[in-house]
DNA sequence: ATAAATTTTTAGGTTTACCTAAATAATAAT
DNA sequence: ATTATTATTTAGGTAAACCTAAAAATTTAT
């Protein structure tokens, strides 16, 4: 797998932290799928730079600090995993990449892609477009609508 | 900077080789602004595996196989752009993320992305909904067009 | 054609994110 | 309460992508 960076490890400290009551490096070690001597040595780098509350052996809590990247890292995985699925990718490999992508993408571009999140979510009646888009991804068709005429106009992506 | 992947160095040497005559150290040590007695690590690495044709002190040319992937790197890379820019992301934001999305996003993705885009390009006369998604963006409004009336409604995103 | 300047390579670091194996601490079972 | 089991940490690797400084090759200037 990719290499992990603080977010990573910060968001799934979060998601743990919400399910049982205390995180150990075990939880981390088989979620993350690497040597608990590794999360070890994560979590003394994410205390020192003050992202958790770490005792030796008493397992681990996020710190204010960390709390904070842990909810804005996850709300943006949200926004781009809903993105993508908008789109018609399946719920499975909109995930994998939102997480990927959660980590690198400019905090302008999510700006935008959260407004369109937004707009598709909050104006349903005005997406028909991307019913076009999921037919034309489908059949390389575009279904134009005649207002005032139910019929739908087939135009084949060839002859525009 | 972040880490770069096989696919930033070959892409960089086909942009390169598509400029110049030959590609040096020193040019993409310039351009990734690493040491030139990296490049010539890189250049040895690219050479097993096969991407780049590598004699010391020459400068290099892609392979088959180098230009193959160069080239699938470069069209994925404008997708990405041309989709964030459909979306209204300015294009030097556009690039710097599609630069670093192109090497983690999926292949399903991408093949949406990319049926995205051509739907957008193909059909313009379709994607009014784009200006509405830009007009809400800047206002929080959205723009409803009465069908056989040249006036616009406003319905704010508050009454939906 | 030789000296000077430049480019490229080599050799030997450093850092970072992992690893394994063994030691130590905590927990559960009798 | 000891013992056995399990979890955690420590100590000491490895590999990869960088680095610097110095050596070697190439190019440029005279």
């Amino acid at each position: 797998m990719r290499k992990k960076t603080i977010e990573d490890y910060v968001e799934l400290i979060f998601i743990l932290q919400n399910k049982d009551e205390k995180v150990h490096t075990n939880n981390v070690a088989n979620a993350l799928d690497i040597n608990p001597a590794s999360v070890t040595e994560i979590f003394q780098k994410l205390s020192e730079e003050g992202y958790i509350d770490y005792k030796k052996y008493t397992g681990v809590t996020l710190t204010h600090k960390g709390k904070k990247i842990a909810i804005s890292t996850k709300k943006k995985h949200d926004t781009l995993k809903n993105f993508l699925m908008i789109l018609g990718i399946n719920k499975k490999t909109a995930d994998i990449d939102a997480c990927k992508i959660e980590h690198i993408v400019n905090s302008e571009t999510m700006e935008r892609l959260t407004k369109f999140v937004e707009f598709v979510q909050q104006f349903k009646d005005g997406t028909i477009w991307l019913d076009h888009f999921k037919h034309f991804y489908d059949t390389g068709e575009y279904v134009k609508r005649n207002h005032g005429n139910s019929k739908k106009d087939l135009v084949s992506s060839k002859q525009k």
